[in-house]
DNA sequence: TCAATACTGAACCGGAGGTACAGTACCGCA
DNA sequence: TGCGGTACTGTACCTCCGGTTCAGTATTGA
């Protein structure tokens, strides 16, 4: 049992570091399992095919990071004694966090979002889940602000809640292209600053 | 002389098309080879190789896109008489461009982006140099607003033109998860919310 | 009509994903 | 102590794809 889920953790770490750099296609079995010290039969023991790899890696990324956000904005709450205070604290921590030497690897959902056609539908739809995951948790966010703060501008809560995950994914594209890690952590702050000033009551 | 180009253009065409839909790996030479109607040794007089292919479809997409943000931003600022109020203009009709039916086939550079190692060091930096585009127009539409209204809020300009960009690839790729066309549109229209209440004078 | 341009056709290679299956090391349990 | 399941190893093999090579050929402008 442990000896098993170990090989497999190992894998999917392995997998997960190549993928992220070098993209899905370009990341051999071969590779892997050199990497992971184990021999091509083993993999196949572990995974039906490459696909199963992406759908495990994908299941994987969503728990982490779901876990890890839970724990970021709960720090948050501690620190704000308000929704739109929380909400600001929580992505100054979280740009914090993204603005780490090096740069975040990158986004393993936007690989699969990329690759479409290489993915079969549960792949598809374990990535789909993690993007609505994401609006769900922001949504719920903003709707408590929009509670007790007045909007400057009316704006869709789904799409704003959207828009945190999209300058993040976008934040990522552009610091991949142009190799400026802190391109992304920027782009959250940026986020910030438009919560910040739209639920701003009346003058600044 | 025009027998060769329209080869060429007709391979650049049905590998975008494939590409933007699938992924650059998930594309095969047969397969551009058999919907342009040549043969393999067609291609590969035309390109060197698959690299070749690529770098030749990020230079004529920065061109097109180039060709394509002039005219649009052009007419906005036929529409408006003030540097806020053109770029008001020109996001939306970026987003009633973005919002077509079917949605936006997807962005060349973000595909490069994550698929790096795929590609070599002209692809790249080809790549690179496209984003530093979109940086400098936005960023010097910014600067003209910036000279007339104040701030709400300081913000950096080149980090606020590079959002632009990041809203519309991070919109594309969630619009792609999601499989939702809408979402790039709506992020270009927050970003424009974003832009109004920075710039907005005083009160609301 | 000649030579450059723009291809076709066919054969071939290495590497990658994937299959099949027999053998084996380890490990808890009766 | 041994039995059986789990977790592999090793080997051999198949197909498909990117890419190469090269000889031959159709088209076309000077």
């Amino acid at each position: 049992m442990a000896r098993g889920s170990e090989t497999r953790t190992k894998i999917l770490d392995v997998a997960q570091a190549a993928i992220l750099t070098k993209g899905f296609d370009a990341t051999s079995i071969d590779e892997i399992v050199a990497a992971a010290e184990i021999t091509k039969s083993g993999f196949f023991y572990h995974f039906r095919d490459k696909n199963a790899l992406a759908h495990a890696l994908i299941e994987r990324h969503i728990e982490i990071e779901d876990k890890l956000f839970d724990a970021l904005f709960d720090r948050a709450r501690e620190l704000g004694d308000d929704p739109l205070q929380t909400m600001l604290i929580g992505l100054k921590l979280l740009a914090e966090l993204l603005d780490m030497p090096g740069g975040h690897p990158g986004c393993i959902v936007a690989t699969a979002a990329y690759q479409d056609r290489l993915f079969d539908r549960k792949v598809r739809d374990a990535n789909a889940r993690a993007v609505l995951g994401w609006r769900r948790r922001f949504r719920s966010m903003l709707e408590a602000i929009a509670q007790v703060y007045p909007m400057q501008d009316d704006v869709d809560l789904n799409h704003l809640a959207d828009m945190v995950s999209a300058v993040i994914e976008g934040g990522l594209i552009m610091s991949r292209a142009l190799g400026e890690s802190s391109i992304t952590s920027q782009q959250v702050l940026l986020m910030r600053s438009y919560l910040k000033i739209l639920f701003s009551p009346g003058i600044q």
